[in-house]
DNA sequence: CATACTGTAACATTTATTATTACAGTACAA
DNA sequence: TTGTACTGTAATAATAAATGTTACAGTATG
């Protein structure tokens, strides 16, 4: 799981707020981020998904947000980055064994109620609130 | 980040909680987690340094608590694996850029409070709650 | 001194992530 | 109607991270 993806998407919603008046270009963005405009298309193409970046092709074209940054909560954009819960991953365990056996069921409850409280912490925030910092 | 090994540190102090009367051998306990015993023993020697696990060398020797696991928060068996915050990735962005130059400091900040809330979560457990999910 | 363990280094393999190239499709504007 | 500047996406390559494996030295026990 830890990948930079959303610091990539936080990026890029960051900077469509912060100019929001014009449509920003893959490459543009990339050389914001430094990471290549590639990449940048790939995440794009998904946080639109999420309606969350609008874009227009050809000439002249380049993307913007989808919707009112402040209706953009982090939360949000990390589940539609990373859609398994952290510490997501288990082992494959014997069955045979007591612990083995149900151990997965009970991981999974725990990712999943530290997950909601991770979730909940970054939900505090919105693509608005956080671009403010930037002034 | 999202590797396994969360999984594997806390299906190794199960084991030993439960069976906490014997010295457990990294061959058992690889058997149980289904991973090489390699792995448990590189496992443990990081869960050791941290006061959770003891071992006994040479013939017939093996593993134990090294405090009781109405000690062991969940919470520091996650930092004792994984010592950096989730979502820790950022990306190397240009400092021409606004957005590039201070963008690290702002995701920083995000990340140890989102992590805080997750450990916040997680330690709510300790071993000897989750230990007793397997009666 | 044979046996059954741990401890750890070195290396191999596998999987995940990121980067790159390439090119088709679209909109604009002269 | 054609050149230009973009997006969209597939295919592939390169890099990095995680996991697995082999090997063997060290240690306690009987």
């Amino acid at each position: 799981m830890n990948n930079g993806r959303f610091a990539t998407a936080l990026h890029i919603l960051t900077l469509l707020q912060l100019k929001k008046d014009e449509l920003l270009s893959s490459e543009y963005i990339a050389g914001s981020i430094n990471v290549n405009p590639v990449i940048v298309r790939k995440e794009i193409s998904n946080l639109r998904a999420h309606g969350f970046i609008e874009s227009k092709e050809g000439k002249g074209g380049g993307y913007s947000l989808g919707k009112p940054a402040s209706q953009i909560r982090l939360s949000d954009v990390y589940r539609s980055v990373n859609d398994s819960p952290i510490l997501g991953r288990s082992n494959d365990p014997n069955p045979d064994c007591m612990v083995g056996r149900q151990i997965n069921v009970h991981l999974k409850e725990l990712f999943v109620t530290a997950d909601e409280a991770f979730l909940k912490q970054l939900g505090k925030t919105t693509v608005a609130d956080f671009s403010k910092k930037f002034f």
